[in-house]
DNA sequence: TATTGTTATACTCTATAACTATA
DNA sequence: TATAGTTATAGAGTATAACAATA
């Protein structure tokens, strides 16, 4: 494994114990942390004007693909507890993007929709995703796109 | 440009516009967001006892390579504005685990330093990180390791 | 003027716990 | 008993704005 490849500035600082594990350049949880919180920042500058946060995007992006889903069905693919799938639905509800129904088939669960509104935001949504993520795949090759998103998805799946 | 591979149920919706730019899962930035989740939330559970989060413990680790290091050069380096810094430098030295101190050089700015027991925390918190990071990595090859700090490395550089 | 630290403020995400209604 | 939704609560991260001290 290799450690300490383009160390900074200081490789082993006074006062270091044991359970060195090497530079933090080689935690990858580290890079993700930097990665996720750059892409989060550049989605933040393209939807100030939508007032749209990433999450609330994707659970409209995800209503709209299964209409009629529950609030159980989206925290599953969105990896959210019930708690916070609540508090994202109720903002989205609030501001007339989506819709509560009744289950037909299950009394306990809700039917989400888009509504027209919600429908129109998320067609706007969606362009500036596509700026969004033109930007960010700048960097890569499509073939280095594809390779990444295989490999983070394994982290998730 | 690859797309609709894998698609998990509808892929073209009814009350579906224009805008349409593909499947929510070939969004890098979706798959992004949720590996990082499911990394911060499997980081939440190591490092539950002790009582810190990744900031924190990258703030520490900071510091402890950097002794005398300034609230600027830490935020610079994990890409935080200067109130998001404070606020994580005041948790931390309300519990002792580092200490500021006046800068020789430069009378605007702080001198951080670990205490002692900003010390122990960091060593016991780099065995925790050491385990993580091999649940982490559990699922990559060497090569895979390398290669994906280098993806992720060019989104936040 | 610019930089650094500080404080105040606000919003979002996240999680836990307890409660109600339904299966 | 288990599941789905709800409410209350709390902590953490993020960002902006305004201010004081220093360069």
């Amino acid at each position: 494994m290799a450690r300490a490849k383009e160390s900074l500035t200081i490789t082993t600082p006074p006062g270091e114990d044991a359970g060195d594990i090497g530079e933090i350049r080689d935690i990858v949880g580290f890079h993700l942390r930097l990665a996720h919180g750059a892409v989060y920042r550049h989605f933040t500058e393209t939807f100030v004007d939508l007032g749209l946060t990433q999450k609330q995007v994707s659970v409209l992006w995800l209503v709209g693909d299964h209409p009629g889903i529950a609030q159980t069905g989206l925290a599953q693919r969105m990896r959210m507890d019930r708690a916070t799938t609540m508090a994202i639905i109720n903002r989205l509800e609030a501001r007339s993007l989506l819709e509560r129904g009744k289950s037909e088939t299950d009394g306990r669960k809700q039917s989400l929709n888009l509504t027209d509104d919600g429908r129109a935001m998320l067609a706007t949504a969606k362009e500036a995703i596509r700026a969004h993520e033109e930007w960010l795949k700048s960097r890569y090759t499509a073939r280095e796109v594809q390779l990444l998103i295989e490999l983070l998805t394994r982290l998730h799946e």
